[in-house]
DNA sequence: CAACATATGTCGGCGAACGACCTATAGGCA
DNA sequence: TGCCTATAGGTCGTTCGCCGACATATGTTG
């Protein structure tokens, strides 16, 4: 019954992974550059939320290098992942929808 | 820097008093319908989410009467309340327009 | 050398949402 | 009559995603 499917910053990050895999910092510059810089995701969201998306399998390791001793890894959106990006596109766009919509109902004439 | 305005239950509210004051449980079967039944309002949050947006000054309480002894209350958008809903859809529904366009950009030809 | 960008991570805490529960009335139905 | 459901409003403890700060390491540029 639970809406939590994902949230924004996790929206956002998936959109991140959509045209092309991107390690970590990636993502985060890129988030922003989606959001018009008005979302910063902090390092904290972005390690957490891949970690839980592994494990939901909507993302997956694309590539895992080492650099220098440091793990360098990309990640890429799996099938689900993507299905499941489309899906709350879809929605959220229904969502702004119906929401525009009762704005002109209510908002003019009231 | 923080996205963190308005979360998904809290604008499917907002939005359900978008077109018309409402009350309470009015809210909750409003925002099912709106969301086609996906999400379901539980009153923890909903009551808990309006107190927080009556001090925010996002909704004011329409009306007040007394049903019984007990207060019945009616909640409309505020100017404040419909232009962060206003803004908000436009953010999302651009949000969602970038995931779709990612999605095809990478989608087919990855 | 200091400062910043690149790059990856951990941890404590906060707050919205959740889920379960409570009260109360009205109506359907077995 | 008793039970369930819908209407209507509300509290409270817990969960969990997000935030903010910190740690670490290299490369670059002033």
């Amino acid at each position: 019954m639970s809406n939590r499917v994902v949230q924004e910053p996790t929206l956002l990050l998936l959109t991140a992974l959509a045209d092309a895999p991107r390690h970590g910092y990636a993502i985060m510059q890129e988030v922003q550059m989606i959001s018009q810089g008005r979302v910063k995701m902090r390092t904290g969201t972005l390690y957490g939320a891949l970690d839980r998306l592994l494990g939901q399998g909507l993302i997956e390791v694309h590539e895992e290098a080492v650099v220098d001793g440091r793990a360098r890894r990309t990640y890429a959106l799996t099938k689900g992942g993507r299905a499941v990006l489309a899906e709350e596109a879809e929605r959220l766009a229904a969502t702004a929808r119906e929401a525009v919509r009762r704005l002109n109902l209510g908002g003019v004439t009231a």
